[in-house]
DNA sequence: TATCGAATTTAACCATGGTTAAATCTTACC
DNA sequence: GGTAAGATTTAACCATGGTTAAATTCGATA
């Protein structure tokens, strides 16, 4: 007879695989066993002996050569941590000055040690912020997440107006970098020339910036309406 | 050929480990296998293999049958790990809102988990605190701490004026309990009576009460100075 | 449709940190 | 100074989460 585990009792590393399930089932499902080693950073062997155990957790549905996909219980527990994550960010960011280059790798120890208590007491000194500090959306207390897919810089053509909504938060690099160019969230961009590289000439608060593949691609944009665009450059 | 360990590589269990021998050592040294493995929640099975792990590592010197004593480099990580501790509970208490009888539990877990960096943070943010919120002394980032033995309320006369400097951090009631009655750290005291099962009589801020063994125990003081004493009741 | 290369799983192993039960050491007491 | 009780260590075991090397399966292509 199997005890029903009601309250939480996985261990780091099931929470670990579970969120990078999470993110990489967002690219292509079901998530193959070398993905997963890949972006955890173990052997394949490894994750195949995980992929099992997930699988008899009920925290997975695993078919052995054929990947794997989360149950809904353990999609709970992957927006679970996802939500420590960004909190824990966007705390160490607007309450502790942290850049946001720095804040990705803090809280990635923080996210398996911290309270449910004190999850609800960061939410409530933020003001139940919505995002981390790279503008990811926080997934709700109830594991509702609003997760939309919002172009890339790199996508936009030449005369766009457009503001930055969410940036890629997995290389410090980028974010020190786009930081230098005063490219931070809610920045308003003018795509003045998309060169044949796929480079893009942009203007910063009035300064010409060539912007290469690495960084348009991290960088997600929304278009600017019609009343918000600067009527010059247009 | 052994590669010389620099920089922090401690697991979890070697800092808990450390913690406990450094605290039982301040009571009686060497400390006892029977002693720590109480005091962790684990067999004596299980702490003897660690103190042999341990003196392997040269954190503490073992002597079997005969226990044990931190090492220079054993009592250096035992005092970052209690610094880790007690900054953290001081954060929790000041800049987070949290009871004194809470803060124990939730540092504890995020004791293990925070960096160099967030250590100096919160250290900053707090204005470099000298003690955590129940007394007990901060160690200094260069490893030096002054714990001063101070006597108990138990210990005190009748007629006595003393001041809260401290109390004992393990029971969460005994807190509570302390709350309740108005004596937080630095409340000041008149002890009117003694009675002959130990328990007192105090006054405090007007008000008596009759306090018991286990709460005189937990509660440390500093005798007021003549100056600082009331006049009436004495 | 057979085959070959890549992906995946299995097998054998390791370290850490725990368990219980049996053996052994210490020490206090007669 | 011998002995028995209690403390301690050893031995055998377990779970977790890793490793490398060998075997197996899948699926694209000839």
């Amino acid at each position: 007879m199997v005890k029903f585990d009601s309250g939480r009792a996985t261990s780091q590393a099931v929470e670990d695989y579970l969120k990078a399930i999470y993110k990489l089932q967002s690219v292509t499902a079901p998530v193959t066993t070398s993905a997963l080693a890949e972006k955890l950073g173990i052997s394949a062997a490894a994750a195949t002996k995980m992929l099992k155990q997930l699988d008899g957790m009920r925290l997975i549905s695993y078919v052995p050569y054929h990947g794997a996909n989360l149950t809904d219980a353990g999609r709970r527990i992957a927006l679970e941590v996802i939500r420590h994550h960004r909190l824990i960010e966007q705390y160490l960011h607007q309450a502790m000055g942290y850049a946001w280059d720095q804040v990705d790798a803090e809280a990635e120890k923080l996210e398996h040690a911290i309270s449910e208590e004190f999850e609800a007491r960061i939410d409530e000194l933020l003001g139940y912020p919505e995002t981390c500090p790279h503008g990811d959306p926080i997934p709700r207390a109830d594991g509702v997440l609003v997760d939309e897919r919002l172009q890339t810089l790199g996508e936009c053509a030449a005369g766009d107006w457009v503001r930055i909504e969410r940036v890629r938060d997995t290389d410090p690099a980028v974010l020190r970098d786009l930081t230098q160019r005063q490219m931070g969230l809610h920045t308003q961009i003018f795509v003045s020339d998309r060169h044949s590289d796929n480079s893009l000439t942009i203007l910063v608060a009035g300064t010409p910036h060539l912007v290469h593949e690495p960084i348009s691609a991290s960088v997600f944009v929304t278009p600017l309406t019609a009343d918000q665009a600067p009527a010059n450059h247009g």
